[in-house]
DNA sequence: CTCTTGACCGACG
DNA sequence: CCGTCGGCCAAGA
């Protein structure tokens, strides 16, 4: 399978991401120096899931703290985010900012 | 190359 | 708080 180098940076910058903690596809966006609009390509390129249980989609949420999207279901990424130790009520993640962890990848180390 | 769609975001009313 | 609109990124048909 030949992924773009879209996704190979997706694929690292959420390889960064803690457990416990969650990002957002915002966030990514601005990573990898987009905007708003990119957060639509980034999540587009993770529902295509190319590293499945390689890459923690799951812990990729939206900007409201809520769940966003998941290609297994809402419901099964509340489960897996709670397994995390991460606290969420009504879909929403609790305590949002406490475990909200940016990736930076605006220049590489 | 052009058009459509998308696991989104932020602003407006 | 909720519904609606614009945005101008990427991939597939």
């Amino acid at each position: 399978m030949q992924i773009t180098p879209f996704q190979y940076r997706i694929y690292q910058l959420l390889k960064r991401v803690p457990k416990g903690k969650v990002t957002t596809y915002a966030a990514l966006a601005k990573a990898l120096g987009g905007g708003s609009l990119m957060a639509r390509a980034v999540g587009n390129a993770l529902n295509k899931n190319p590293f499945a249980p390689k890459v923690p989609c799951h812990r990729v949420v939206k900007s409201d703290g809520t769940l966003g999207g998941f290609a297994l279901g809402t419901e099964k990424k509340k489960e897996i985010l709670e397994k995390e130790g991460i606290g969420i009520e009504n879909g929403k993640i609790t305590h949002f900012s406490t475990v909200l962890f940016a990736p930076t990848g605006h220049l590489r180390a």
